[in-house]
DNA sequence: CGCCCGATTGACAGTTGTCAAGGAGCGTGG
DNA sequence: CCACGCTCCTTGACAACTGTCAATCGGGCG
């Protein structure tokens, strides 16, 4: 996850073409044991080597649009994507939150249903939809494993309808801190190193205001205003626009509303 | 906001145990083909058929409780139940609908992650957990439908959370409307017979106001009002509380704010 | 230095939630 | 057969929260 927002709306959106020497061998591979792949035997993975190839794209760069042909799936390497729905008055509700070994792209269908934006810069490892369908038959092995990751993501849009339904602003950023910071003190490497979880945490906020209002389903002005008067109330402090210090944990959850215990992230 | 359990735990729930002679062949199921048995091959139903037992609850009972242990897996194979979060405070939000068909529980996971209640009489086709973990592992067929209920399912949490984060209550109200007459003139057997696609649409509501609150994150009080003034403006009519007869889809549709276009159901 | 974009803050209006008081439908029991 | 009680539903008055519109601030970059 890192620092996005450096490179965030960066310059010219172009799709950097395969490059097969900058492509880690699966043994290798960062994501390797969280991935779709994360089950595979080493005969399975030299099928997968073969099939593979990486794709790029800068970041705020879309990845898909909504209603496009896809005619690839792949999971995320590095760098972190939003997947989100448009209504055609301009309203945007973010659906998921993509992070390194996420999948993207559905077997089974042909047109992206959701837009896909890269935040940062993003590294995709991709194959062919249609050669990764004859994949899922003939490897249980991975059919197993991407229903794993389908299921946990079923849970974590389902968590994230309790937060948009149920809660009030003040919740959901709490909320939302809450499930980073827990994310940043398990060391996931998907944000910078956490200080010692009992004391003050750090996080780096992925998103600009706007995103998290997308995010959250609240108008950016609301995010910014509930980010302020937790602010002033010293349940957090920022460094900088984008840089969030939280002294007591406990005490943000205890603003959470509840009903964030077990989540699974992403 | 809590008083659905209160109410509908009134009677006594006991859930009536498997009774053999009740129990269709599953070639003569009627959701064979849309369940995630769906797939599968003669031989492979053999298999399920040894496997299989029926369990049935009554309208108003709790078929889990959040943080229970779950030692089975099933289908719905009639009447309709929803899956929902609570939190300490009693706020709910329901986080699914499970109509004939759709499947309950979670390979893999010992303890179940919401209530699961019972709306009307429920029959459910069940498997033993462990039995059906390894059959996943052992027929193909079976995972490949599970991974693609799942990710249908995974596209509808999304379209709901748009719902959630996006729409006003007017907007949430025709679009619940419009996804269920659409399902109903699809006929799936989850709704009575509809009329005419092209002309009046008639569907049966399965929830009552507090629980389509609870679906769609608004009050009980919101969702009366607001199905009140779509009736006052003539987009639909009431045929007693439960039914709703919608003379102009279209007109209902436009009011749904969009993006239901293309909705997978469930 | 000045521009631009993101963030903050204020004033105000609109939508939705809360609290409260009935009304309609239905099954039970006298 | 009717009355009673129980849910569920409707409606009203009011308050609170959040969105909208608008002005300003502040940091990074040309």
């Amino acid at each position: 996850m890192v620092s996005l927002y450096d490179s965030l709306m960066a310059g010219t959106a172009k799709i950097l073409l395969p490059d097969a020497a900058e492509q880690a061998a699966c043994a290798e591979c960062p994501i390797r044991h969280q991935s779709v792949c994360a089950m595979c035997m080493p005969d399975e993975l030299e099928t997968l080597e073969q099939l593979k190839y990486y794709r790029h794209y800068e970041a705020g760069q879309t990845i898909v649009w909504s209603g496009d042909e896809m005619n690839f799936v792949g999971s995320v390497v590095r760098g972190v994507a939003t997947v989100s729905h448009t209504l055609q008055d301009g309203r945007k509700q973010m659906v998921g939150l993509l992070l390194p070994s996420d999948f993207i792209g559905r077997p089974g269908r042909r047109l992206s249903s959701y837009d896909v934006t890269a935040v940062t810069d993003v590294t995709l490892c991709c194959f062919r939809r249609k050669p990764f369908e004859q994949l899922i038959s003939s490897t249980p092995n991975v059919a197993e494993r991407l229903l794993d990751m389908s299921l946990d993501e079923l849970d974590a849009a389902r968590e994230w309808m309790l937060i948009l339904g149920r809660k009030t602003a003040r919740e959901k950023i709490a909320s939302f801190f809450t499930i980073l910071a827990r994310r940043a003190a398990a060391g996931d490497g998907s944000t910078p190193p956490a200080e010692a979880p009992a004391g003050a945490i750090t996080i780096d906020l992925p998103l600009t205001r706007e995103a998290m209002a997308d995010y959250l389903g609240l108008t950016l002005e609301t995010v910014s205003r509930q980010i302020s008067a937790l602010k002033n109330e010293g349940l957090i402090s920022l460094e900088g626009k984008r840089r969030v210090r939280i002294p007591a944990l406990r005490r943000l959850t205890a603003e959470s509303g509840g009903g964030t215990e077990d989540l699974p992230a992403a």
